[in-house]
DNA sequence: ATATCTGCAAACAATTTGCAGACGC
DNA sequence: GCGTCTGCAAATTGTTTGCAGATAT
């Protein structure tokens, strides 16, 4: 989805809720949408002092939250208190991979394991309504990196 | 793996690091032995201070810490900043299910999804490591509870 | 004997909150 | 104009750290 859009949908969410469509929402909203990649609070917070006339450190993270429940972000836990922000409208859902050595962040999509996922939670009569995968270990780079050592 | 056979362990993997065997050491052992559950570093940090002479909070972090590097225990990490530590050793690898409405956690294997996770990383050149596979949703009673209303 | 531990209280990092003034509707 | 939002700074939460005295080896 393209930034417009994301911002066209987030106007209409914000009025749904009886919200206000200001300055500030709409800037980090863009920023968001101004990186292909994950980004934490703190680093979004940057981007916004950049700009100047931004918003404060408060209300970037009522934003992030705001658009975390609205899904336009999801948001990926990495223990030690850290939080990645991803856009996610109109994306196809992934899972990630962590390369523990450089950091990483490889996407991937598995419609077996997604299903298998599924029939889990039906055999525990468990409703399913999100899930998060993550794998850890050692990249492609950093293995041959690692190998030539 | 019974309380006696992990403590013996532990004291063998401490002298192994050139560490010592101390009182609070193996008090935060037996304990997180003594819960087949999961726990906080908090909740650990109650226990711990039920028993009198314990440990300190400080104390009980550093140890936790310790028991996972050592793979004593398992950290599951929730958002929010909230850590589940639960005791492994010698307990087969499992996923979790965790119901939002009234925090159920129920623990699931499943072979497919082990070997297919492989698989990804295999397609990728990704050396796995471990990974975490957390499905949220609403267990069985808390639907049958919302369906009653 | 000596190096590692512990307890304490202070430091920390990330995030949240209360409140007065600013601003979207 | 009314009610929500923002910015600020202070509060909070969960965790870590420095250091002096205690303890395991």
């Amino acid at each position: 989805m393209n930034p417009d859009a994301a911002r066209r949908r987030f106007e209409a969410h914000l009025r749904h809720l009886g919200m206000r469509v200001t300055r500030q929402r709409l800037m980090v909203l863009e920023l968001a949408w101004s990186t292909h990649g994950h980004f934490t609070a703190e680093q979004m917070y940057g981007w916004v002092r950049e700009r100047g006339s931004g918003a404060s450190r408060a209300t970037v993270y009522r934003t992030l939250s705001l658009l975390v429940e609205g899904d336009f972000l999801s948001a990926l836990e990495r223990g030690h208190g850290q939080v990645l922000y991803e856009h996610i409208l109109g994306h196809q859902h992934h899972d990630h991979m962590i390369c523990l050595d450089c950091g990483l962040i490889m996407e991937f999509h598995n419609e077996s394991i997604e299903r298998l996922q599924e029939e889990v939670a039906r055999e525990h009569a468990f409703e399913l309504s999100s899930h998060s995968l993550t794998l850890e270990g050692h990249c492609a780079n950093c293995r041959a990196a690692r190998a030539a050592r």
